[in-house]
DNA sequence: ACAAAAATTGACGGCCCGTCACCAATCTAT
DNA sequence: ATAGATTGGTGACGGGCCGTCAATTTTTGT
């Protein structure tokens, strides 16, 4: 697109090449607007290249379907997360950063990111939808081994940590679903939450002062 | 609507009305068996009704999707279980009681009802669906306004009640998948596991002395 | 028994799917 | 620079699904 000069990194690709990036990146960008306004369910490849200059056998030289194009965007999500993820867990040196830790990046990466989070989620009518690609996939098992780590160093107890895993999963999920609905993202309070949740159970939440936790959604 | 006398239950139903509930019914089956079989994104409204001894235009006569008999189906599920964990949760006398036996009851329900609850998951490839029927979010917001009202009744210290639910449905919904994926269905370890958590957080879970939690997946 | 009402049927036009023969753009070697 | 080889874009095509609707069958009420 730009920098043409100062940072060198040059342009050793051939036209071939570079058209090839640009047209896969042509149609992520067309299909995530479409997603967004039409939902999964009812957006069709068609619609998708429509958005687009290309031809509709163009995009059969990149993807196999609309739900392989969907994996690719949520792929790119979970690419851009589980590093950060991952580095936060390997600085923690008690349960409660493990958790803390985990949550609020987690939470932080979804309030910024929440037009694509909203997109994957408020799928047209009621239907929402949720890809484990193995980009996804992998990430929740790093998770749990991570955890299976923290136990025999003795730093977590010998919990199920398939099952602590999951909890993990779902309540980050969850509660984000319904941090991103309200009117002010507070990804530190939502973190918060959650922490609490896993540190000490609900006796030890946090208590809710301002409550624009009564009605919920925006 | 109906009652006329005191058992009315007889069949005053015409031969009109009775097929209508029977081709309701013939319907939904063959969108069971369908969607098990070809998992919800690769089905298509002809294959549910070829799976019928109807026509495909009798179909439209009692749905307009076949998003809304998935919807059909999701609704009747939430129809039996919700019951269920409202009349738990009344009879609940202490935070413990209200959230094991909410953990219980859905746990307990998911492990006898787990056919339907793989299908409505294990959607052909990795794509998994979930559809928040009007009676899915009646269920939530109802767990929430039990939540508020055991607030109110100092039964639960102040906290954010949507939050709150939804870490509760975050959990019980992804522990359940994980419990289901195991060979031996465990609805009591998995409540159990749900409901430390939340009373006491993670240093309260109980030990993992059966480690099926190892690989997890069956 | 008969007419009115209701529900079923399957064929139809329109659209989407995925493929493929054709062609243009790019690359490689001289 | 030129030409042949290769790669990749194009859009038309057969097949299938979608949702509708006029015709037909079944049920109801008299």
């Amino acid at each position: 697109m730009d920098s043409t000069l100062v940072k060198p990194r040059a342009e050793p690709l051939g036209k071939r090449e570079q058209t090839k990036v640009q047209n896969r990146e042509l149609i992520l960008d067309a299909a995530r607007k479409v997603f967004a306004e039409l939902g999964f369910g009812a957006t069709t490849v068609r619609d998708i290249i429509r958005a687009t200059p290309l031809a509709s056998g163009t995009f059969y030289n990149y993807f196999k379907s609309k739900e392989e194009v969907f994996q690719a965007i949520q792929d790119d999500v979970a690419l851009a997360i589980r590093p950060r993820l991952r580095d936060q867990r390997k600085t923690a040196k008690s349960v409660e950063e493990f958790i803390s830790g985990t949550f609020l990046t987690f939470m932080e990466f979804v309030a910024e990111d929440h037009t694509n989070f909203r997109t994957m989620r408020h799928s047209a009518d009621t239907t929402r939808i949720r890809v484990d690609t193995p980009e996804v996939v992998a990430g929740f098992e790093e998770l749990r081994e991570d955890i299976e780590k923290a136990i025999q160093e003795g730093l977590f107890p010998p919990v199920d940590a398939d099952y602590l895993m999951a909890a993990i999963v779902g309540v980050a999920f969850e509660v984000a679903e319904r941090m991103v609905q309200r009117e002010t993202r507070d990804p530190v309070a939502a973190a918060n939450f959650a922490t609490a949740l896993f540190m000490g159970g609900i006796r030890t939440l946090p208590h809710a002062d301002h409550p624009a936790a009564r009605t919920g959604t925006a």
